[in-house]
DNA sequence: ACCATTGTTATAATCATCTATAACAATAGA
DNA sequence: TCTATTGTTATAGATGATTATAACAATGGT
């Protein structure tokens, strides 16, 4: 799963990397000490400035996530620390009702949309 | 549940304000014939500029949830209608994928956030 | 007819984002 | 030591978002 950007979209391109990264880092896709993408080459890729990649792999390792180093390139550190206790609860709370939200607007309940999460896991295991 | 922006984002306001009102719409939580806030109050209560919030405004108008005739207001004409086929299985796709890839960065895995999901909504019937 | 309310349009200033181009600085390897 | 590679910094221009202020236009009620 390659990363991409949508041009249209009224979120930075910046801030989509960051976002993208940040997911595949959490999650594991991408493995502490796997290499990223070199600054130009990912411009190449995506088609944009050398200086978003650049900006997005900035706050990334402001945050720890990523290492950059200039004349090597850039490497996964590891995944955050997850949050605990309250700010956990309302990530949480936060993920689950956007989720049911944008399900209503697929004409789901939240029963119904169990029931397809649930069908999804099943086929994806 | 009232509208709520983050000046931080960098997403900007108006997107945010069309994101939310989207997904209000939607749910229901906003229904047909509802009226909504002025350009003017709106603006205040969030403390943002009258064209800020016209253009989200607008831009709803633009894809018939609500409509905003001058001199009287704004009210909601009702919800978009949901995709239907492989557009609908492609957005649910995404709406799963996403919410999967949010709770792994809690440390979740995948049975473990279905978990949390049945039990915030044995809270929430 | 008048007037308050509401959305719309106009102007201008400021800031963020993105781009292009180029030079600079650190690193690794020949 | 030299050289290619990589990230960083600098400069400048274009576009979009946001703000402030003001005037304009349509609507509904008095």
């Amino acid at each position: 799963m390659p990363l991409a950007i949508d041009q249209t979209s009224p979120v930075p391109i910046y801030a989509q990397l960051i976002e993208q990264l940040r997911l595949d880092i959490a999650a594991g896709r991408l493995a502490p000490g796997e290499q990223l993408p070199t600054v130009r080459q990912l411009a190449v890729d995506l088609r944009v400035n050398m200086h978003t990649v650049a900006h997005a792999y900035a706050e990334l390792a402001r945050e720890g996530l990523i290492a950059v180093r200039r004349g090597v390139g850039t490497i996964v550190v590891g995944p955050p620390a997850p949050p605990q206790g309250d700010e956990r609860a309302r990530k949480l709370a936060d993920i689950i009702q956007n989720a049911l939200g944008q399900a209503a607007a697929l004409g789901l309940t939240p029963e119904e949309f169990v029931s397809e999460l649930d069908t999804y896991l099943r086929r994806n295991e």
